[in-house]
DNA sequence: CTGTTAGCGCATTCAG
DNA sequence: CTGAATGCGCTAACAG
């Protein structure tokens, strides 16, 4: 049995302090059941020798691990990051370290992950999780659990409901007079497709504007500028984008083919992930990514807490974020409402 | 004592078998100390009782976490997911798990981290650590630890040299005629910013150009945006940014005041994290992020195995790949060499 | 090949 | 208020 490096113990402490190990770990986690100046004894040596808890030894002894495990199919695409970033400072505040997991958009290599990660953590956050509803399910039921993006009747989850933001979208366009335009799908199987491509349809269909469907397997910049044809051949005057990335591409590929955006042809993304970082800055719905990680994670903990499994489905809103990507088309073709 | 859930233990699998614990043990870690049939034999009482080995136990009992801890700046920083993804696939392949720390480019916040991290990981690798040298070696005593693009002395370091991209784009800006450029530089402190401004003062000496220098606080967007002005009043015809982020930021503010790049002037970014992403597309210098995060990670893995600490300093090249940001200028300015 | 024994570091009864 | 004893789930000698 090599250790890498013998950490300093409790007993070590104990020790060098003239107490019983017993005192030093109340010392650290029940400091008001000893007298203070034996907690202030303990504290100077544990200092002085550099004694750090061991949280292993302790989650063995309590069965409180003190990790939560999130996951994420794809932490380079632009929307993850903020939303891990959010849930580690939630996490945070409840003292909870995070163990990262990266799906790589697959769901063998997903659920390879969760079987990893069990027997460390005290719950999962799964982010668009890619996995099945069964087996979502089967997690579950194995330990607390709260979904990002996915909607499973009876497990915690927290929706970003982008229908809002882009029901606005299409509400600014037919204001600004466009009467055809088109929707740049995502992945079929995406929830969030499905919101914003039947928000694109009502929408639509309220305002009396007339929606066609281009079709992108995977969102990404290329899909976007290889998009490009299709779209314009459609004859619309604007375009709503899965998201500011598929948006971004074909930005690019309009201005290769000297559409210029936004006088010839108004864009829309999704997401809001670009912030302005586009020329022209690029108008799109923005997305709570961080809200939603803060909210799943604050959930998680509050199910940890009371030591039941809820049923909640909290969803978030979106809206429009007007930036430089769109302008209104001669009055003639106005929108008569 | 309250468990979330009372996973099945190897006592109740071993009484199933009709074995001893330690047999069940064995069958999971040495099975080939054990008569097959009585490892078909666990392994079948195991699944049907859905056992589970509890990492954490195993860890106190035997030193060896299975857990490396990673941490950097600011994971919204488009350099790291690449880097965070990469390590993962590497950790992976020695079934590693990561926790995921943001320092949130707080070095107080990175300690903590690394405090709390501590007693569940193997090991560390910190990227871009905003740690005082002193702190770094502290933290190293303790554990084994991998730094990425910090270079302290004594410590297992991978280190991406900027310097020979750059150099590169500086020659390359040199053959297209140009001959005062400016080098937009990013935090004084930082060890990457150091790499790229000597390296353009030297190979502008080399290649016989001037260079001056235009100061941003924090490399982002904005930052780039807002040198613009100082960009143009030096007169120059190109400029090298600290990072992409700053040289799209640079793009945005250039189109602004309608000077056409790379018509009017080139624009060399740095890390090539936008790849084709902008329009134009930005000409950059390459940076290896995530070939970083595996040769760390793949480091650390040796170190552990090994259980020698080794001063290794790897070093990581550059390279510039050109796009579309920049063009020649007029013959009567050219270079002479 | 397999069972027995003894911890890993800590929290937590139970006695003082 | 504090010390002694017990066990969390598992691995690792040490015997047979």
């Amino acid at each position: 049995m090599i250790k890498q490096i013998k950490g300093v113990t409790i007993s070590q402490v104990a020790e060098a302090a003239g107490v019983a190990r017993s005192s030093v770990s109340r010392a650290f986690t029940r400091p008001d059941m000893l007298s203070p100046e034996t907690v202030t004894r303990i504290l100077n040596a544990a200092k002085a020798l550099g004694y750090v808890p061991n949280h292993t030894a302790r989650a063995l002894s309590t069965g409180r691990y003190g990790n939560i495990a999130l996951t994420v199919p794809d932490i380079a695409n632009p929307f993850f990051p903020p939303l891990i970033q959010a849930s580690q400072m939630e996490a945070d505040r409840s003292d909870f370290c995070i163990f990262l997991g990266n799906g790589s958009e697959d769901p063998v290599q997903e659920d390879k992950l969760l079987k990893r990660f069990a027997g460390q953590v005290e719950g999962f956050v799964l982010a668009s999780s890619r996995l099945s509803d069964a087996q979502i399910r089967e997690h579950a039921s194995q330990h607390p659990l709260v979904l990002i993006n996915r909607d499973v009747e009876g497990i915690a989850r927290v929706l970003i409901d982008s229908g809002t933001g882009v029901w606005q979208a299409v509400e600014h366009l037919a204001r600004l007079g466009h009467r055809k335009i088109v929707y740049v799908s995502g992945p079929s199987t995406s929830w969030s497709n499905q919101q914003r491509s039947a928000a694109v349809r009502d929408a639509s269909e309220k305002f009396n504007l007339t929606a066609q469907t281009v079709a992108t397997i995977v969102p990404s910049f290329e899909a976007g500028k290889n998009a490009v044809d299709a779209i314009l051949k459609t004859g619309a005057s604007a375009a709503i984008a899965f998201d500011d990335l598929t948006a971004q591409g074909v930005l690019a590929g309009m201005a290769e083919r000297h559409v210029i955006v936004p006088k010839d042809f108004s864009l829309i993304g999704c997401d809001d992930v670009l912030g302005a970082m586009t020329y022209p800055a690029l108008t799109s719905v923005s997305n709570q990514s961080s809200e939603a990680g803060r909210v799943a994670v604050s959930l998680l903990m509050e199910i940890l807490q009371a030591g039941t499994i809820r049923d909640v489905r909290h969803t978030l809103e979106t809206h429009l974020v007007i930036r430089d990507t769109m302008t209104n088309i001669p009055a003639e073709f106005a929108l008569v409402d």
